[in-house]
DNA sequence: AATACGTGGGA
DNA sequence: TTCCCAAGTAT
């Protein structure tokens, strides 16, 4: 291919995307229509955050419940720490949680979104592709928009060979000289659903591809060759042990001590079983946080980024009169799950609960 | 620059 | 079962 012909595919690439973004885009509840009505900043940032390392379908319940809940950023800013972290749980990632709250309130007390990538990217929870994909999206202004199915995308088309994260600096590049000044948020949301429908990690499906014939990869013979990726660590395996701690209290309702866990450690914020320290790095204590007749209820597993974790479970019931020291709250077993325990302590409850189920 | 940070689905 | 990976950000 000689340098004139490149240069003349690299203009002719934004076109070609965006006809076949016209009859492919997907249908998602936070996307109007190309061509339509300028979109809800709101319901743009919304999603992006809720969209970071998550996959679409996971966030669909998600962005809807939080519409419905709080339909506006004011209402957002307005809603309480612990009803937001509840209503994030099992989502992840739960620093997005406690930025989304910061972030909300920072834009209400502004009295709305800043429209420009520079002012975007200095809100908390928003970096560089969130700040431009709002600008893009939801602001119409021209901004280059890297996100991993772009990443994957432009390596592919360039055949960019340098292996990621030293890479980003040249996908970037080439993603900046052939993004439209115009359009360039449904240019970038058309590279994601490509790069999500078409151009996908394992078996690309090139014949459908309306960018096959500019695309080095695919000319190679070796689209998934691209792009480089490093290898990956091995991950730990933990151990640690959480405890159910349940009491009748008033009314013979049946109570379980739930914790609030610190924003500093994994899962922060948010509210779980009380445990014995256990980290990504380090086994925990197996030091119960009272002293009492603890019976084995089983274990749970459960993987994360960067641990594998073994959650064994112990069981007690409590007196009325008996007090737990720490910050706590009990919690009527029958309402549990309007606590907005994230999956690791959800699955947990579920084996105190199943127990019970043995017994009887 | 490298690492910490969740979860669920597909192969 | 195990591994990969998904619209990244903060430190």
């Amino acid at each position: 291919m000689t340098a004139t012909d490149n240069r003349i595919a690299h203009e002719e690439i934004a076109p070609r995307l965006l006809e076949w973004y016209d009859s492919h885009a997907r249908a998602l509840p936070w996307r109007i229509p190309p061509g339509g009505e300028r979109p809800d900043p709101y319901r743009t940032w919304l999603s992006e955050v809720m969209l970071q390392q998550t996959t679409v379908a996971a966030v669909k319940p998600y962005f809807k419940k939080f519409t419905r809940v709080w339909p506006d950023v004011d209402a957002l800013a307005a809603a309480s720490d612990a009803d937001i972290m509840a209503a994030w749980a099992g989502l992840g990632y739960y620093s997005r949680a406690r930025n989304l709250v910061a972030c909300a309130r920072q834009v209400s007390a502004m009295g709305g979104f800043p429209e420009t990538e520079t002012e975007l990217r200095r809100l908390p929870g928003v970096g560089d592709y969130t700040a431009a994909a709002i600008a893009a999206i939801a602001f119409r202004q021209r901004a280059v928009v890297v996100d991993a199915n772009v990443e994957r995308v432009v390596a592919r088309l360039f055949a960019i060979g340098e292996p990621l994260p030293g890479a980003r600096k040249a996908i970037r590049s080439a993603t900046h000289t052939i993004t439209p000044s115009h359009q360039s948020g449904d240019f970038a949301q058309a590279m994601m659903d490509l790069g999500a429908t078409i151009c996908t990690p394992r078996d690309p499906r090139c014949l459908l591809c309306p960018l096959a014939d500019a695309c080095k990869a695919r000319a190679s013979g070796e689209a998934t060759r691209y792009p480089v990726k490093p290898a990956k660590k091995s991950v730990p395996e933990r151990r640690g042990t959480a405890f159910w701690i349940e009491r009748e209290g008033p009314g013979s309702l049946r109570q379980v001590w739930l914790v609030e866990r610190s924003a500093a450690v994994m899962l922060g914020g948010m509210r779980a079983l009380p445990d014995d320290g256990w980290t990504a790095r380090a086994d925990g204590s197996g030091e119960p946080p009272v002293s009492a007749d603890w019976e084995k209820a089983g274990a749970v597993r459960h993987g994360f980024t960067h641990a594998k974790l073994t959650l064994d479970l112990l069981r007690t019931k409590l007196n009325e009169a008996s007090a737990v020291s720490g910050k706590g709250e009990w919690w009527d077993v029958d309402a549990l799950e309007d606590a907005g325990l994230p999956t690791l302590f959800a699955k947990a409850a579920l084996l105190a609960l199943a127990a019970d189920d043995d017994e009887t």
